[in-house]
DNA sequence: ATCTGTAGCGCC
DNA sequence: AAAGGGCGCTACAGAT
């Protein structure tokens, strides 16, 4: 059992030869490997040493003599913990791994859905191996160490127990039958750690130009707010107060602050009272406000102003900031499992104070869009999957009226609900619909939007513009279903399957599992509600209403409706987001595999991915190619899951991400 | 000054 | 008897 060095000395270490390392790992299946950098950026920091072993020994490997590895470190299988950090120093040194067994991301897959379970390698040696790893060397900075004793003990530790934690692992994943949910997790790797690599690239100057207009959209609405009240002279909120430099007279109000604005809009009478988890609450969210625009003047007035500062604070300068000095690109973090398996994006470092713009929540108009560019020369492809949610949902659930819908090609999907809703306009065309029966079509969309998330009659009824009732509400609610069966039917047993199993079962095809955090909650208050209860709870309404008991009951069953509820609606949203999710995956994994076969990892970029959508940043004499082969790669990841309705993908060739 | 929780809102 | 799924970031408010 040993440490060994290659390509440096250390008076404490034995040194090696590459053809020791090489004769060594030839008949062995895996090489467990970790790195040690600078920092946390393959663009702006270094690698410190490389580390190739498994139990019995473990080679410290200089960065100079990585690229003599090129072979065994694309051609075996990789145990990381956490590899994509790792991949991505290993791409920027051109070194190109295809397999991979991720310990961290099998955590994340056996764990999927519990956020207490801690997944990183001292937590999950402790657990697995009952191995303590000496975090000590880690904290004091390897950076500006350099390759000291303690160092490389360090680096070595990292990787002699990854293969135990793998077989430990091994038999979680084959006892929930997650084996084929990890397999894609673990390719999927390789290419989400290229996504970082590549970036994104931001016109950086245009974007400048965008946030000083945005700041005076900004300060202009901020005016108009504070004009219209003093208009008013809506005395108790005016500011008596003269600014020494200003004559303008102006308001108290942090417009910002929704605890003073509430007491404003409450003295204008406008509604800000919801009930909430069974509890008033005063609010002035968009949401709920903007159904009084039209009542209220101040209402829009309000709205823009937030709006405006929403875009200010959120997509403002930091942006600018986060252009890499290195590759004058936005580089970004990923998460590979959401509870849903989706992606997420962005994140702090609270230890190296670096944060990581979000890629997946930019906004969607135009002038924001243009600025995300390709590099000179170069066109962006963008490819978007079609419908993908409403899609996967058609195939899960095998609804006879939405495989209709596909079927005869895509139309207006809101005109359509409408008139399988509303016997009456069975026979008019979209067009007709929309002229005369918008209202309808309204409350179509609405139905749809509300109900595809788990919303019932009183979601509908709270979202509509017009005020309407919770029975109407309910109307809708029935209706929409009776004109969906099949979905009534999936949403049915999949709320059942949730409650009854105590995890999600998204995807059948990986046997991907959600586990639901709080199931053991929900079950004892589950338990407890049996028709004693019940009977209890009937006699106290009746006779006991002012009782702690009557209180503590009432706050008890409601607590437990609103669990329920919640487990409810993410079984029946988990299956579509997350297999929709898995789609996705799939594409960018073969999408990766092409570029890889071409050699074209240093022309072909992939710098967005956005649940489902991807963005290349491909030399323009590639653009076609680059474009008939992503839509072919979405087009191919979806048939598994999509037999019945095939999921079909549209992708364009730009000049920026705002075009068409 | 720094941390934590919440409201609100951007995207899919 | 609750009542729209997933995510991350910013500002505010209150605590330390």
């Amino acid at each position: 059992m040993s440490v060994c060095i290659y390509g440096f000395q250390h008076p404490d270490f034995q040194e090696t030869t590459k053809e020791y390392i090489f004769a060594y790992f030839k008949e062995k299946q895996y090489i467990q490997v970790d790195t040690e950098t600078t920092g946390f950026s393959c663009h702006n920091d270094k690698l410190v040493c490389i580390q190739m072993g498994d139990f019995d020994n473990q080679f410290v490997i200089h960065p100079d003599k990585l690229l003599e590895f090129k072979i065994p470190l694309e051609k075996r299988i990789l145990i990381f913990h956490n590899a994509k950090f790792d991949l991505n120093f290993l791409y920027k040194n051109n070194i190109w791994p295809n397999k991979v067994y991720d310990t961290f991301l099998a955590e994340g897959v056996i764990h999927c859905g519990i956020p207490s379970e801690k997944k990183n390698l001292a937590h999950i040696a402790k657990k697995r191996l009952n191995i303590d790893i000496d975090k000590a060397v880690r904290d004091a900075n390897i950076g500006k160490q350099g390759l000291t004793k303690d160092v490389i003990e360090y680096a070595a530790g990292d990787v002699k127990y990854l293969e135990q934690l793998m077989n430990s692992q091994m038999r979680d994943l084959e006892q929930k039958d997650l084996e084929k949910a990890l397999e894609l997790e673990n390719q999927f790797v390789l290419t989400l750690a290229f996504i970082e690599f590549c970036g994104f690239k931001l016109d950086g100057d245009k974007w400048y130009k965008k946030h000083i207009s945005d700041i005076r959209v900004s300060k202009g609405a901020l005016k108009a707010l504070n004009d219209w009240v003093v208009s008013k002279n809506i005395t108790q909120f005016i500011d008596t107060q003269l600014d020494m430099f200003s004559m303008e007279v102006s308001t108290t109000i942090n417009w910002s602050s929704p605890k003073q604005v509430i007491p404003l809009f409450q003295h204008l009478k406008i509604p800000v009272e919801i009930v909430e988890k069974g509890e008033k609450k005063l609010t002035v969210d968009a949401r709920h406000l903007s159904k009084y625009s039209k009542k209220f003047e101040i209402i829009p007035l309000y709205i823009a102003y937030k709006e405006a500062e929403k875009v200010v604070g959120t997509y403002g300068t930091t942006f600018i900031d986060q252009i890499n000095a290195s590759t004058g690109r936005l580089q970004t973090n990923f998460r590979q499992i959401m509870d849903t398996s989706r992606i997420s994006s962005g994140g702090k470092d609270k230890v190296l104070k670096t944060s990581y713009i979000n890629f997946q929540n930019i906004p969607k108009e135009k002038e924001t869009r243009e600025c995300f560019i390709p590099e000179r020369e170069n066109k962006l492809i963008i490819g978007d999957f079609k419908s993908q949610e409403s899609v996967v949902l058609t195939n899960i659930s095998l609804d006879e009226s939405l495989i209709e819908f596909f079927e005869n090609g895509l139309g207006d999907m809101h005109a359509f609900v409408a008139s399988k809703m509303y016997k009456e306009l069975n026979g008019l065309s979209v067009d007709e619909i929309k002229e005369y029966h918008s209202d309808k079509r309204y409350n179509a969309k609405t139905a749809g939007f509300a109900i595809n998330y788990g919303g019932v009659g009183a979601t509908i009824a709270a979202n509509s513009e017009d005020g309407i009732s919770v029975e109407e509400g309910d109307e809708i609610y029935n209706a929409y279903f009776e004109a969906f069966p099949g979905l009534k039917r999936y949403f049915d047993k999949a709320k059942m399957e949730g409650l009854q199993k105590g995890y999600i079962l998204i995807s059948p095809l990986t046997g991907r599992k959600s586990y639901i955090f709080g199931y053991e909650t929900y079950l004892e208050m589950n338990k407890k509600m049996d028709r004693k209860f019940w009977d209890r709870w009937k006699w106290l309404k009746l006779r006991e209403k002012d009782s702690e008991e009557y209180i503590s009951t009432k706050a008890q069953i409601s607590k437990y409706f609103q669990i329920k509820g919640k487990i409810e609606r993410q079984s029946l949203n988990f299956p579509i987001q997350g297999q929709s999710a898995e789609i996705s995956k799939l594409a960018g994994i073969s999408f990766f595999n092409w570029i890889k076969t071409n050699n074209y990892q240093n022309k072909v970029l992939i710098a967005n991915a956005i649940h489902d959508e991807y963005v290349l940043d491909v030399p323009k004499e590639l653009a076609k190619e680059c474009a008939k082969q992503l839509k072919f790669c979405m087009e191919e990841a979806g048939k598994p899951y999509c037999k019945r309705i095939p999921l079909k993908a549209d992708v364009k060739i730009a000049n920026n991400w705002g075009e068409k």
